[in-house]
This record gives structure tokens, sequence and C-alpha cells, in this order.
DNA sequence: TTACGTGCAAATAATTTGCAGTCCC
DNA sequence: GGGACTGCAAATTATTTGCACGTAA
């Protein structure tokens, strides 16, 4: 499930993280729940603050999601979890740099974060700075360039630019 | 002769381009030369004015570029080329808008403008913040994904990162 | 307690815009 | 001459940083 329609996926979602850091329950989770969130923190080394704990949970709590700071700053607020943009913004390259989000570049200004860290390509509708996954087997690229001497593939990125269709 | 080795294209590339707007020598262009930019720029009305005209000799005079706004501008400024950031910035946007210049998204905060519009790709250096292309005879995509409904394919980019190799 | 986190505000960085003055046709 | 083009400075947008205070272990 992870190639679908261009919806706008912040939109689609509603804020049913949990209330300040205590509200426990667990509407639509993707196998992991509250305690699971903590353990994983702990797990990369990241102390389990209440803030860190809530954004975690908004993240991962619901299927994969492409996200700006900006988008989960307000969803953080709307949710009622008291933080600040500099923290989410903290806290989306802590989360970067353990492996738990995957950054990325589309044209946009804005920097987009993954929740999918598996290998996955992406449609980007242009105007809506709209993300959206492409399953892997809809996308195969056939043949890789040879790295130039001295350098290795750190991976490959492929941006299918989508545009609405005339008429 | 697209894909070649890591260098920094910025630094290897003399501004041998025109001083001011009238020297009209012309060391390694790429077929055109000064008064072919002057009417390439009236092909796409856009008018021959001293600072768009030098430049477009700076970014056609010379192969294939990939080349940012405040590159350019210093380039230029080298060059003796008098023009100001935002003229800059006009300029790069009204080429790209006449489809003289295509805009790469790689992932740094940088816009990158590359001066060769035909379907390639590109090696991304991590770190070096270097661009480079990738020959389409050494990267085929094999299986390109279904549009969703009301859209359509704009473009595919792909980017393959490179990392320095260890040791 | 005590180092790690967090909030806030100020600092950057890249890019855009408003407007008065300039230059091509 | 007149509208397109430029330059400059100020405005925006996205993101980062410095530092006093808060909090998990």
């Amino acid at each position: 499930m992870t190639a679908s329609r261009p919806v706008a996926l912040s939109k689609s979602i509603e804020p049913a993280g949990p209330s300040a850091a205590s509200g426990m329950h667990r509407s639509q989770l993707t196998g992991c729940h509250w305690n699971n969130v903590k353990s994983v923190l702990r797990d990369v080394r990241l102390r389990p603050t209440r803030q860190r704990t809530a954004l975690a949970w908004i993240l991962f709590g619901m299927g994969d999601r492409h996200i700006t700071a900006e988008m989960l700053y307000e969803e953080a607020t709307k949710a009622k979890v008291p933080v600040s943009l500099a923290t989410v913004y903290n806290t989306l390259h802590q989360f970067t740099d353990v492996g738990l989000l995957r950054q990325v570049a589309v044209d946009g200004s804005k920097t987009y974060f993954d929740t999918n860290v598996s290998p996955h390509h992406h449609f980007f509708v242009e105007g809506e700075n709209e993300l959206l996954d492409i399953a892997d087997t809809d996308m195969v690229v056939g043949k890789t360039p040879v790295a130039p001497e001295g350098y290795e593939i750190a991976r490959i990125d492929v941006v299918v630019r989508l545009r609405r269709k005339p008429r």
C-alpha cells in the first residue's frame, strides 16, 4: 500500500495522536504502540522525552508519511502537544541521523521527511507540493551507471514529476 | 561526452567570457558565438540587454554546465560584467521559462541550473555539492509507473548520490 | 544531581519583490 | 519616447543557533 492517488495526505490525517504525552489510545497504529515508541527511541539512544515521544507517535503511528517540519509542527500543535518549531527541526534531524527517517529531495525549497526508509521512489505533483510513494514494483531502474573513480553509489533517488492532465 | 569524473566544474572554468559586453573573442564555444547569443535571445523574446547577453554567454559559451545563482554571479563579476544578484536570479528563471535552462533538484538548499536541457540524469556528490551529468546511455529506467488518475508524467529525474569511497 | 532537551528569539541563507532610475528598439 | 530591464535594499521563507531554563535517568 505504498502507491496511491494524489490526496492531500496532511489533510486526510486526523491528529488522533497522544493528547499531551499521556493519553495512550491507539487508533490505527502500524503495529507499534505507545510503549514501543519509547523503546524504539531508547534503542537509538534518544531520551524519550515528552515532545520527542509525541512527535515519534505522530510520525510513525500511522502508515507511511511525507512531512515537512512545518506540517509536523502544526499537527503537534493541533494535537495539543506543546513543542517549538526549533525542536521539531532538531527532532527530525535526529531521527534522520539514526535512520528512522529519510530526507527526500524534491525541487521545492522545503525539505520533506519520509517515514518509509526502505528503498522506493516518489511521485511529486508540481504546484501542489504533494509527495507520493511509488511501489518499488512499479518503478524499476534498469541500468545503473558506474560510479566515478574513488566514489561509490550511496543511493539512487527517482522523482517522477506529475502535472495535472489538461482538460 | 556527458559523464565525466568529479571535478570542481566551477573551478575548471576560466572566466574567459566577454570583457564587459563588447570583447568578442571566442575561445572554446560549443558552436555558437557572440552574435548567436543575441539572436537566440531574440528568438525567445528576451531583449538582448548587456547583462542578459553576458550571462547567456557565460552559461552557454562553453559546454554543459551546472550552476547556481551565486556561482553565476561570481563568474560574471570576475569577468567584469556588472550585474546584480537579483538580475542573475531573474535571468536564470527567465531562461528556464523559455526552455534554455533546466532546474535540477538535488537535496541541498541551493538550486542548480543545467544548461543541458536534453533528457539525462545526474550524479550528486554529497558534501561537495557537485553535480555531474550521467550519459543517458549509462542510466536506463526500466519500468515506469502509471500516473495516477487525472495526472500525467511531466518528467522523470534520477539522482545518483555518490559518496567518497572509504580509504 | 546533572547532562541532555527544549523554547525563544535572534542569526543565517537563499531567494523574491518594490520601486526609482536606465537602456534597448 | 516608452516600455522592458536593472540595481539596490528591504521583505520573505526555510532553517539553524545561542543560551537560560526544564526534566528524565
